[in-house]
Order: C-alpha cells, then structure tokens, then sequence
DNA sequence: TTACTGTCTGATCATCTGATCAGGCTTTCG
DNA sequence: CGAAAGCCTGATCAGATGATCAGACAGTAA
C-alpha cells in the first residue's frame, strides 16, 4: 500500500506531452507503432506484450513507455494512426467523385473501402477482437468509427428513406465499414450501439438472413 | 532449468481421463465450461484468466485444473461444446429436408444457421479472436470447422460449377459459416486455407467488392 | 570547456498468471 | 466400522507482465 505518491502530475514534466495526433517524422515511434500495430491484431491487446512489441520494433521494452505513457496509450495511438491511414486513402481515391450522383459515388466509395481493407486487415482485425468487450477500448473505436462514416451513413439514411437501399442497408454499412461480419456486427450489440436499429429483434435477424441469402446465391 | 520431472505420465493417474468428448452429466464441468465460454468470447484466450473464468463459474481456480488437464485443454473442450451445440440444433431444424432440392435445401440451412449464430454467437466470437493467430488454436478451429461444414461446402462447389450460384459462392459460404467479416476471412488467408481460392488474386477482392456491393444495394 | 536537453538502456519493482501440491470433505464399497 | 475413491480448496510455486528509476550516451548551446 502506501503507493508512494501521485501517478500523474508528480515528477517533474511527465517525460512527454502525451500528444495522440502529430505530424510525425519520428522513425523510432513510428517503428514501435508498425510493430504494435502488428502485434495487437495478431495476438490481440491482453495477448501481446510489451517486451514482444519492442523486441520486433528492434528497442528495449522500457522505450515503450517513453514514448507512449502506458500500453493502453500505445493501442490508442496504433488505432489512431490506422484509421489516419484509412482515411488518408479514401480521400486520395476517391477525389474525382464531386459532382457524381451519390448512389454512384457511395457505391464506387464502398468498392474502394473494400480494396484497402483486403490489403490493410489491421484495423478491422483489431475492431473485431474488441467487438465484445464493452470496455473502455471498444469505446475507443466507437468515439473513431462515428465521425470516420458519419457522411456515409446520413446518405445510407437518405437512401432507405427513398428505397433506393434495402431497410437494412445502414446496418450493413457499418458491418461494411468495420470489416467485420454480418452475425458479430449486424446482429451484435454494437449494430444497437452504432446504427440504431435492434439487433435482436425477429425483424432485423430475418432481413439480415435474406441479405445473407441474397449475397451467396446471386439474386 | 532441472524442472523436477515429467509433466505427464509422472505421479500415479493423471487425475482424470483428459477425455474430450463426453455424455455429459456433470454440472461443475458444464458450469465451468459455460463461463469459460462466456469469458474466453469476450476478453480472448490471452484476456481471460483463469481466476475470472472460476469466479464466474462459483468454483475455485485449482479446480479448473482438476477438470481439465491446462488452460488450452478448457478451451478446446469450450470450442468443442459449442460445434456440439451448433451441429445439433442444425439437425434438429433440418430434419425434414431429406426429400427436398439441394439448392432449396442448402438455402433453408443457411437461414437456419444465421439463425442460430444470431441467438449464440460466442462460438463465432471465439473463432475471430483466433483468426489471425497461426498458432495451435486456429489449426483445432480448422480442424473442427472442416468436417463440420464438408458436406456443404461440397453441395456448393457442385452448384458454382453448374453456374446455378456464383463462383465466389464457395468462399462466402465458409464467412457464413464462421460468422466473420467477408474481408476478414473471404480476403483473409484462412479463405485460401479452408476454401482453397487465392485471397490476394485481384479477381476474388473484385468479385467480393461486388458481393458488398450487391448486399448493400439490393440487386 | 561546461551545462543542458532529448533519447535510450539495464536493473528492478509489485502484481498477476497458470499450474502444482498436500490435505479436507463427502460418498461409496467392503 | 474402515478403506478407497471422487470432488474440491488453501497455500504456494516459478515465470511473465507492465511500469518505474537512475543513469548512460549523443547532440546542442553557452
């Protein structure tokens, strides 16, 4: 006990501003964020340890916590830094679609999504291994998700308004976005938490089974 | 170093059998196993301690020991139990299919097991959480997923050379019946493990970026 | 030179982890 | 009765974990 004294605030500065955003160019941090990033979608948060990280970023273990305050520190920073890259990317892709009609902008933006997620499965990998969790992590990623297809789902809302789109459709973007699966996200709490609709109810369940049909059988 | 001696085959009996398979009838073992369940789909194999899981089960930690030979053995009796449930309640639910046509048949299953996934997804949970992890854990899922959906996969691969569903078909079908992410696994390498399709080829991110798309927008 | 700052490391801490062991309690069998 | 077996617990082990600390080292400013 006793527990000596404050955590924060005490010491002299905190070794470092602790900031979360950044211009970058600091090759050591960005190596321990590429080896985190590697190591956290693999093993997931509680199966990757520090020493692991470091060890494939090529520092010793104690460097982690100079540059990032805590582990949890540094699994905020590794999600903010990949959801900086999937943002990045759709917006260079998908540049000259100004003045298209949005049901084709929104279909050729999904597309686009898609590619990047096949070639950059970290982030989803990630997000799915939190899916349950209702801790503070998940949370994390709700507080990035929301903003990132905010745009994205008002269109969706628009389009299921009109029936351009499936009721469901909105539903299925977020799975969409998230890259994870129809049963986890569709019909999980989070699709409640992050879209609105129950995805316990009989309705939802049934429409989100004819989706499934519909995509393995063609039409 | 020295280590004492053997970790098996020492000592008199192994305290039990170490079966992994069972009639069942034991409800410490199955109270065990249910928050076993609960705490492995929710926090991942690193994030459940053993603790946890006997707390949660109102048993104490030595006596997780005692029921199963380590930690890993708990595991692949929870992923055992649940394909038992699942393979189960299939049956059950098909039953009166026997004189019916494949694709009607195949079709009526799938509903079912969306079904079913909705209403118990810890098996689905557990096998994301693994779905990167090249270790032991996902090579038993494997081994465990294969047999389980041979028979279906089968019937599809028979359909997509018909043309009666499409080509892809096949390597949703597993997504389905893991109930993960389609980039998750359909993109992922366990697609070219478990189905035999190159994820990486440019034509299967195509043909399931029109999958996406055809199951956002209806048609 | 000296002083200072930012980057990095080895040694070490308290805690948590999975596993083991001796022994207690209850039931079954003789 | 007594012996044996099955089920369960408290105490404890060695190892791993995240975090901290004093100090090494390099670069810069005076």
């Amino acid at each position: 006990m006793a527990k000596t004294s404050a955590r924060k605030s005490a010491k002299t500065p905190p070794k470092r501003p602790a900031r979360t955003t950044r211009p970058s160019a600091d090759p050591t941090r960005d190596r321990i964020l590429a080896a985190a990033a590697d190591l956290f979608s693999d093993r997931s948060f509680a199966g990757a340890s520090t020493r692991e990280i470091a060890a494939r970023a090529g520092v010793t273990q104690p460097l982690l916590n100079y540059h990032f305050r805590s582990k949890d520190d540094l699994w905020r920073a590794v999600v903010v830094a990949l959801f900086d890259r999937l943002a990045r990317t759709l917006d260079e892709r998908t540049r000259g679609l100004r003045g298209v009609d949005p049901l084709t902008s929104a279909k050729l933006r999904v597309r686009e999504f898609v590619v990047f997620s096949a070639h950059n499965p970290q982030l989803h990998r990630i997000i799915m291994q939190e899916s349950k969790a209702d801790g503070p992590r998940m949370d994390y990623i709700a507080e990035h998700v929301r903003p990132f297809y905010a745009a994205t789902t008002a269109l969706f809302a628009r389009l299921a308004r009109e029936g351009t789109v499936p009721p469901i459709a909105p539903a299925h973007l977020f799975y969409i976005l998230t890259g994870a699966g129809p049963t986890m996200f569709v019909l999980g709490p989070e699709c409640r938490r992050l879209s609105g609709l129950d995805p316990t109810s009989d309705a939802v369940i049934e429409a989100h089974a004819d989706a499934v049909c519909l995509l393995l059988f063609g039409r």
